[in-house]
DNA sequence: ACCTGAACACCGTTCAAGT
DNA sequence: ACCTGAACACCGTTCAAGT
């Protein structure tokens, strides 16, 4: 039978998940899937759209996050947004190179990853109005894959033998706490200008 | 005469310059200087050697910082992250495709570019303490490296005729200014535990 | 010391032609 | 409808051999 667009998924993906970003050619692919590398573009505009698609599934674990209905109480909006980064970091981390594909996807088009405006919807609930909870939103999304990008270097050149190992270890997920609580107090902090 | 490495590194800044990162191929570098590709490895080690000299080229517009003996009055420690931030992010946005070649360099080797340690210098001279000044740094490089990226790739985009104007004009240095305040005003927000 | 020539082992994408 | 074969236009890096 024919190869099917969700079999093109499935295999990037586990290339992906398995060797990582840079073993994820189309030829690589093509040859997994038995195919010659022309075949995939029946099933796939270009690499570019595969990377979306697989940056939707990486995403999945953590999108259940609030929607507009979750108009809560103000003081647990920050929480929420907590533990929705935090959501988002693991998720990230659960696959190889997740960061960088993420990242990639998000630089050429921000809108198809809906991870940032449900932040920004977060911080809407947390009291900032108008542009400042896109803006708070943004920040934040480059701040977490910041961080994962460079943990998951790290472990990735660890692993490549290039690295030694870590000079201080465990302290990856203490210092993403520690500049996730910056962000959120300081968005606790800022003046709101009503309306 | 022969080739030196100084014509090698100019003449890469250059294209990268006129050109961005996606021109920045070893063989286009060797055809611009009438040589053969392998030629270069002999002034060269290879490809991310050359983009660690250029990501220190691109930071020297901002690489007078606070150094450890400014440890002036704490109040003026914020005022002078601020402006070292806003000077880093100039200097990114002077080169095409600058902050991504800088987050290049930075994933692979942090400790290379001296504006990190700088940063970390300046949050203790904000108060904090231990790892915290070392994470707050960290967390702000992310933060800026993030933001001029996706500034300098919708830029690219936009010229390259892949999207139209921007929905917002104007804005992204406020965008920048907001999510800078949210960082420093967390900083000075955070107790410090003492030593 | 410095460079050429040539190769090795790859890329993403397109497209006529086949079935 | 779906795929092959083959090409186009590239990559980074190495290395014997030349000068």
């Amino acid at each position: 039978m024919p190869l099917t667009r969700d079999q093109v998924i499935e295999t990037a993906f586990d290339i992906l998940r398995d060797y990582g970003l840079a073993d994820l050619s189309m030829r690589r692919l093509a040859r997994d899937l038995g195919v010659q590398p022309g075949a995939l573009y029946w099933h796939v505009k270009n690499k570019q759209e595969l990377l979306g698609v697989l940056s939707v599934m990486i995403l999945v674990p953590a999108d259940s996050g609030p929607t507009r209905s979750d108009a809560g109480a103000e003081s647990g909006a920050i929480a929420a947004l907590r533990l929705q980064s935090r959501a988002i970091r693991r998720a990230l981390l659960a696959v190889r190179d997740g960061a960088e594909v993420v990242t990639l996807t998000h630089a050429l088009d921000p809108e198809s990853l809906n991870v940032l405006g449900r932040l920004a919807l977060g911080f809407e609930a947390a009291g900032l109005r108008g542009h400042k909870a896109g803006w708070a939103a943004k920040a934040l999304v480059h701040y977490i894959l910041g961080s994962v990008t460079e943990e998951q270097t790290r472990s990735g050149l660890i692993q490549a033998g290039v690295l030694s190992a870590p000079a201080e270890r465990g302290d990856a997920e203490d210092a993403f706490d520690f500049g996730l609580e910056l962000l959120l107090a300081g968005a606790a902090a800022t003046p709101n200008t009503p309306r």
